[in-house]
DNA sequence: GTCTATAGACTGATAGAC
DNA sequence: GTCTATCAGTCTATAGAC
């Protein structure tokens, strides 16, 4: 037992991570068990022996992503010492950090949520109540009624933000071709909204 | 022949639309050529006595429903007759009822472009050059140049009025957790959004 | 724990009757 | 054109040796 996971190079820390790798790429339905075993450097029988079968460990690699996603959100949302509008700024520069480095994420979850239940992952992760009783919801709640704020539900608040920084990454393929940009030129467009996104999201919301 | 598609029941165009049904639910690889011939009411030897392969199938309906994702786009973006404004505000009108009558198809198409060769079937399709020769752009370039517009690569305009417009329809079962909301309340959200792009849109790119 | 070999089930595609 | 029956290949999962 390593104390760090990054540490961990136990045969059953290197399916899981050889998992992701080829789920959050192909999917459940395109993934073979035997690619992971290949990427994992490992046999097939072994992988069925930790983790007994392909459904378990898709669940696992799901519930890990999600976590991963929605972590970088709550430590944001729940801090006390920043205001509605730093905690934007934070939460879209976590986010595109952290898609800068696992593009894949977002497209993996969106798509691979049919798979296992989705209502019982995001129940398992209180999704939910994480957010409506949240200090962004106070703070947006309180900014609204002192009329600071245009009075529009939280949630439109939070599709602007994902879908100004999530969505490029889902459809980047898309932006590449119509952009006619490379990998380095997408990732410097990725660079400069991060710059950009806070004081739109502002635009949008704040009255006056 | 018929004139028009939507009459036509001979048994290749209902082939076409039950693989459809099917592909844009599950992707190319969960689906089984048995589901779409059941889907269909036909027998699964026909699917290959019709289209030779799955391959050949998926091919079809996905050069369909890029197309027609695109369609609604250059006309739009092409026509002399309406302001840069006005085009946004009609382009995010028509996407948005597009994809409350069929909100898979974002889905299926960033999912599912790994399939088949997507430089080629954006060539075929050519949006490169009808995104960067149309009205839009030369409307966007000359509010560029007398400064009524943010000095911006017309690219960032895209991705935001995609952005607000089509994410929330990838995002669609996350959202109606988090936001508690039915499929009823979830189009009303929608609904509210038609109306609120425009104005976020202008207020994003506008000088002062 | 890790391997090889294989069982057992499923799937895309075709042969052949009508 | 449309069907039933079936082949050939692939994939997950397990048995059993070490």
């Amino acid at each position: 037992m390593s104390a760090r996971k990054e540490l961990d190079n136990s045969t059953e820390e290197r399916i899981k991570k050889a998992a992701r790798v080829i789920f959050h790429k192909k999917g459940f339905a395109a993934t073979r068990t035997r690619d992971i075993a290949e990427e994992a450097g490992i046999n097939l029988a072994l992988l069925n022996y930790y983790f007994r079968s392909k459904e378990r460990l898709f669940n696992l690699i799901m519930f890990d992503t999600l976590s991963q996603f929605m972590q970088s959100l709550i430590g944001v949302f729940n801090n006390e010492d920043t205001t509605l509008w730093e905690k934007v700024e934070i939460f879209v520069f976590n986010y595109i950090d952290l898609l800068l480095v696992e593009p894949g994420i977002p497209l993996f979850i969106m798509s691979e949520l049919r798979h296992g239940n989705p209502q019982e992952l995001f129940t398992r992760l209180n999704t939910q109540d994480i957010l409506t009783q949240s200090v962004l919801a106070q703070q947006y709640q309180e900014a609204v009624q002192k009329g600071e704020v245009k009075d529009l539900p939280m949630i439109q608040l939070l599709i602007n933000i994902m879908g100004l920084s999530v969505f490029p990454f889902v459809a980047s393929p898309m932006i590449k071709l119509i952009g006619n940009l490379n990998e380095d030129q997408f990732k410097d467009l990725m660079l400069e909204r991060k710059k950009l996104i806070p004081g739109w999201i502002a635009v949008m919301f704040k009255k006056e």
